[in-house]
DNA sequence: GTCCGGGTCC
DNA sequence: GGACCAGGAC
């Protein structure tokens, strides 16, 4: 952590701002704020690749529009219509949030982290993808990309990847601005789609290039390689 | 920390 | 085959 101080912060918020000005993406589910379909959204990009995700979102969500239509639904037909994304387990915990919800909620989305943490398929990343997404709250997330970034552009635990671990908890937490957290998350899950990608990064055409530890690693080896 | 997961890309 | 994807459970 010693090496994400205040100034490095904000420049990299300053850039990132810029990169999203011009290349944030465009889903469905980034059109509402509705909690139903955030939770829907939330559930299916789990492990999945976003482009992928997007039209079976949109084939769920005009088969269910409401929770209570998914409610009544049977488990196989949901299952048939997710089948295309894997992780059938995903289909069950879904089904099982759905039943607690109608039950325990009266039909509508919990909108605290703790009581989203409650449910079966949601941990973390989800619960406060959730709130921010839909309620309007102010939660940094940690997945893999906000992970990958910051390790890389600060420097952070060499090059292992742990998206549980406290510190990049806390890192994501002290990266993130005070306002308009819902669209700082979504930047840096557009940036590590983009730009910071696990296999092969565009460090060439990276506007984080000039501060980034991993870059300055990268050319370090190759000029004493040569 | 470790295991789990289905499709995709390398 | 193995790493990787808007992770979660144990």
């Amino acid at each position: 952590m010693d090496n994400v101080e205040e100034g490095k912060i904000e420049w990299f918020r300053c850039k990132l701002r810029a990169w999203a000005f011009q290349y944030l993406r465009d889903f469905p589910w980034r059109r509402t704020t509705e909690p139903y379909a955030i939770f829907i959204a939330e559930f299916l990009l789990q492990k999945t690749e976003a482009s992928r995700a997007s039209p079976i979102f949109e084939a769920f969500i005009s088969r269910y529009p409401t929770l209570n239509a998914l409610g009544i639904a049977q488990l196989e037909e949901v299952a048939n219509i997710l089948q295309p994304l894997g992780l059938f387990f995903r289909t069950q915990r879904l089904c099982q949030c759905v039943g607690i919800i109608v039950e325990q909620y009266q039909g509508k989305i919990p909108d605290t982290e703790t009581q989203l943490l409650a449910l079966p398929g949601v941990g973390k990343y989800t619960a406060r993808s959730i709130c921010t997404n839909a309620f309007g709250q102010s939660l940094a997330v940690l997945d893999t990309n906000v992970a990958r970034i910051l390790e890389r552009f600060f420097g952070l635990q060499g090059n292992r990847v742990k998206s549980r671990c406290k510190m990049l908890w806390k890192a994501a937490e002290k990266v993130a601005p005070d306002t308009e957290v819902g669209k700082w998350n979504l930047t840096l899950l557009d940036f590590g789609a983009a730009v910071c990608t696990a296999r092969n990064p565009h460090c060439g055409e990276c506007p984080l290039q000039e501060k980034c530890i991993y870059k300055f690693q990268f050319d370090k080896n190759k000029r004493t390689s040569l």
